[in-house]
DNA sequence: TTTATTTTCACCTAAAAAGGTGAAAACATG
DNA sequence: CATGTTTTCACCTTTTTAGGTGAAAATAAA
């Protein structure tokens, strides 16, 4: 069995996002002679190999024997085409600004759909205190910036100022103080023997292998 | 001439994140031989031609006969020129090659940084089988397709045509074991008549929340 | 200076990607 | 039905990618 990959080459993405203009601007499927023309590709048939790639790839549906009965398996959602662009920030000096330049070690550009939370920035995780929920040592976590969390839910914060923890929220025991700017969160009490502040929300978790 | 595409192949792009991992944790170059071991390459050979497409495509720079010659260029941009498009395959049929029946849900673009083994697509995890390596259930992860694995990886393997599953890999002389590493999760020992089949390594992963 | 490491070369194989020719089949519509 | 459009097919070529063998050249180290 050929293994296959899924990735698209350079040609077939262009054909692909060819087609996918053509039916988001309302109109028919373009016949392979018209897409030979755009892309530069004499002949049909070299086209229908390209096609049908797309196709074996998942990523579009023939109806055989159908003039223009190219489809698309998904409709592009709006969500797919844009692009976050989520900064790694290394350590965190202690009163520096959160997005200094300095902190920022790389940019990773990720599809907006994967969180549910939009996160503002991403940070390394050091240790395993988190391996219950899932969180290992050297994993990304992304973080929705907010001073506001709820019992139960996981929180980045920042402890003596320069080290980052994740950890979960609990009212009693562990931890830790929540500082409540709303109604209706109760504030939990702060732990006398750390330095303790909520920089967010855990909003996803990157992991590289 | 040729129009060569600068766009890297699954192999290049594998190769140059290696060598930037190197470098940007202090040490020197990879030797091709590291390289190639690293990447499962038999001959220095082949990865001298990946080095060489590498450096035609503008990525680095191979001091000659220089010993751990290998200079990365730093592209005008800050931003990686180059994201990855990884599908989001859903259910995998039974029986066929494994593409021709399987749906792309979405495709989600990602800065290929993230990974020291690239992707080739994406499954979306269903059960807590693999808590205890962090994986829990509704993880987005990725999978490097290869039929090929070693004891101890953690491998996206194929059992009965259509159980899809991710699991750490034991040989056992002729006999392969899959656990689960979670109490509670029973190994798993495929009857080697049925179709067995890796699809491949586990590449990274993914969390929404 | 000898030895071991590392790069480089000439020369192979095989598969995938890209392109093409020419004709047959299927379809749409006057 | 006849005709033009479009898809589909069987059979070619070439380049790129990916891998390999075995040896020579260059360099680094002992």
């Amino acid at each position: 069995m050929a293994a296959m990959t899924l990735q698209l080459t350079s040609r077939q993405s262009n054909i692909l996002e060819f087609i996918r203009n053509r039916l988001e601007s309302g109109r028919d499927a373009p016949t392979l002679e018209e897409i030979g023309h755009e892309l530069g590709i004499g002949h049909v048939s070299a086209v229908l190999k390209h096609v049908r790639s797309l196709e074996a790839k998942g990523r579009l549906v023939i109806e055989p024997n159908r003039a223009r009965g190219i489809r698309l398996v998904r409709t592009a959602d709006p969500m797919d085409n844009d692009t976050l662009e989520l900064p790694l920030v290394g350590r965190i000096a202690a009163g520096e600004p959160m997005f200094s330049e300095s902190r920022v070690e790389r940019v990773l550009r990720v599809s907006p759909w994967l969180f549910r939370l939009r996160p503002d920035y991403l940070v390394r995780v050091v240790g395993d205190s988190m391996r219950d929920e899932g969180i290992l040592d050297q994993d990304i976590v992304g973080v929705h910036a907010t001073p506001v969390a709820l019992h139960g839910q996981v929180v980045a914060a920042r402890l003596d100022g320069d080290r980052f923890t994740i950890k979960r929220l609990h009212w009693k025991g562990d931890v830790i103080r929540l500082l409540p700017n709303s109604p209706g969160f109760h504030p939990i009490d702060p732990d006398p023997t750390e330095d303790f502040a909520i920089e967010g929300l855990f909003a996803g978790l990157l992991r590289g292998s």
